[in-house]
DNA sequence: GATGAATGAGCGTTCATTCAT
DNA sequence: CATGAATGAACGCTCATTCAT
């Protein structure tokens, strides 16, 4: 049996300080964003929640979009694992596409409101100066890339220069889609049988 | 014989000078939410812009939400007057959906930015507090509304429950592929083809 | 008997606000750069001094530079009549030169630290980003132009090319001597008398 | 046979780490105030520049203040060095002035930007509490100590009382004359001829 | 002695809104 | 109805200094 030396368990000290802080700030950071909106929540809130001084904010990130950015990059990159998960079984397009939406179903249910806040207001902070890559493209060109998969038995791939646009439609359909069944209080199982109905029928 | 000064002559009747400056600070608005977004455009900039002085934007509107939400209502009825031309004969569900691509893609090319501004925008403010109907909300009923309409020639009428989802999930299509179109410098033509296709086939 | 229109006299109204404002922001500018120096002096505290909202200061400078830049023109233009008067009727140079210090220590009697403050703090402000002429350098022109003057009876013109820098001289003269005996509480007649002889003995 | 560790063999004795660190951090200290200036240095760049760690400057100042007036007491020393060397065989008080021209040329050559920064912020530091004793004071007062030589063949020792006034005064043709030179291009040749002349005359 | 993460008072500045004219 | 000077709470951010390691 392997003993770990204890400076690996108990004594973090040089740097982790500093990645504790960083992620209580982050914490906090999504708590907030998520609660408030961007513009309603102001860097001091986030360091006061995360019971650090305002200055910590700025050890950890260069301004307040920076930090919404990197809230936004962590809730992509969590949303990954959990379509992930779903789809590496997937044998057929369309148990991709209801794993891929039962996947951010649970995410949003874990996680309530990150996804909706994730995209709105990063449309926003993306208006103030050039960030190319946005939140949305990147999973359009996710679908985009997953749709290259044939649909159905005999199917063909896709044309790959539709595939950017079909997949940033895909995105379209469950963010609005999604957005207005939470708005309207409809059940979850049926919007996404519903809605892996659409976008199945779409891409076939 | 008396001469009235030119202003007394050419004077708008009474109202009408109210009516001419809420007109020109809308005009302005719209200029400076478009170009600028809805937090970087000042309340000052917009009188400024229209000509007149900061206290006047008091008069029109409640405050800055106000004028946006006045804005972005305005948008909402002129791409409603290039749906109305385009839907009024449309002997299908297709026509009818090629159509209103159509009519979108007229009025964004018509007043660029505008409709980006008034959905994109609409989010962050929506955020703020609770204004409960949003933009796509309405679009997506009138969606709704539209697809009662038979499908095919056989068609049945939709599920009213779903019809909501449904319409949402066409304006997803809509604004999610037409935004990524235009990012990435797709044209328009077979980008409306293409998303009418989608549509058609989701809605089948 | 000329009788002034009230409008002249009493309603000021339109525009005249804003230059009052102005004023006293500048007064209480002085008073609180002299007290405290550049660096100590909050916009907010000019404001307060002026009896004004915070957010006025900006409406007339555009920052805590321009003001300072103002205070400084302001008290350079101030000297300048002192030294006018005193120097309009000098019959020789060295008359000139003694008028200047008695005007400089007038000024100073009158404006306590106006002088000082603007040339210390003045420099300050310079390093941060290229303000080309600089207060010494105007005195220092100033004191060339005077002393292309002839000196003595059969004098001769100043070589122009070293009239700067004697003119820089004598402001450091005038400067530093000053600046010293105030530091020490020598009696200031003495002290111009001095100072006159050295810069006269320097110019002959 | 032991071998000891390099670290072992090349660190300094005790207290020279001490003395190691200190002299680094003026000398990075020197640099940063010569190019941004005081209020433009923080202490934290002073440290890296320095190779140090944030806490090591405290270890050796007791404040940012502190470690200018130790810059500055610094390059006061270094150039009476260069006085020294240029005053102990002058033969009269006119090679002693064109000598200390020449060392204050010399230095500055030496070490740009050193005395121009360590008499402008001087003033700015002094101003903020009460350091009674000036650079420009004692630069004046040894000028005063070397003008108690006579002047001239048959001269005669200084008025003591006179003699700080006219020592700053000295100071002041010489910084303000040397500053004008060194903006407007001239050459130092003749600017140390020029100068050296009128400080000759100002004391016969 | 050396370190650098942490601190929080304080900075200069902005801007949605009011109100006397 | 129109004006624009005035307002001041609030913003994002900095930096001299401390202290646990």
């Amino acid at each position: 049996m392997t003993v770990l030396p204890i400076s690996k368990i108990e004594a973090p000290a040089r740097g982790r300080r500093t990645q504790d802080s960083r992620a209580r700030l982050l914490v906090a950071a999504r708590k907030l964003f998520v609660e408030r909106g961007y513009h309603a929540t102001r860097p001091q809130d986030i360091s006061r929640e995360a019971g650090l001084g305002h200055g910590t904010f700025y050890l950890h990130f260069a301004d307040k979009q920076a930090c919404f950015l990197a809230f936004t990059e962590d809730a992509r990159s969590e949303l990954d694992s959990y379509l992930q998960r779903r789809l590496k079984d997937a044998p057929d397009v369309e148990s991709a596409v209801r794993g891929s939406l039962e996947a951010i179903h649970e995410y949003s249910a874990a996680h309530p409101g990150v996804l909706v806040t994730a995209m709105a207001d990063a449309a926003v902070i993306a208006a103030d100066d050039a960030h190319p890559v946005t939140l949305v493209d990147r999973w359009a060109m996710q679908w985009a890339a997953l749709l290259r998969l044939p649909v159905g038995q005999g199917g063909q791939a896709m044309d790959p220069d539709e595939a950017g646009i079909i997949g940033a439609a895909v995105v379209g359909i469950i963010h609005e889609g999604s957005a207005y069944a939470g708005r309207h209080g409809k059940a979850p199982g049926p919007t996404i049988d519903l809605l892996t109905r659409l976008i199945i029928k779409a891409l076939t």
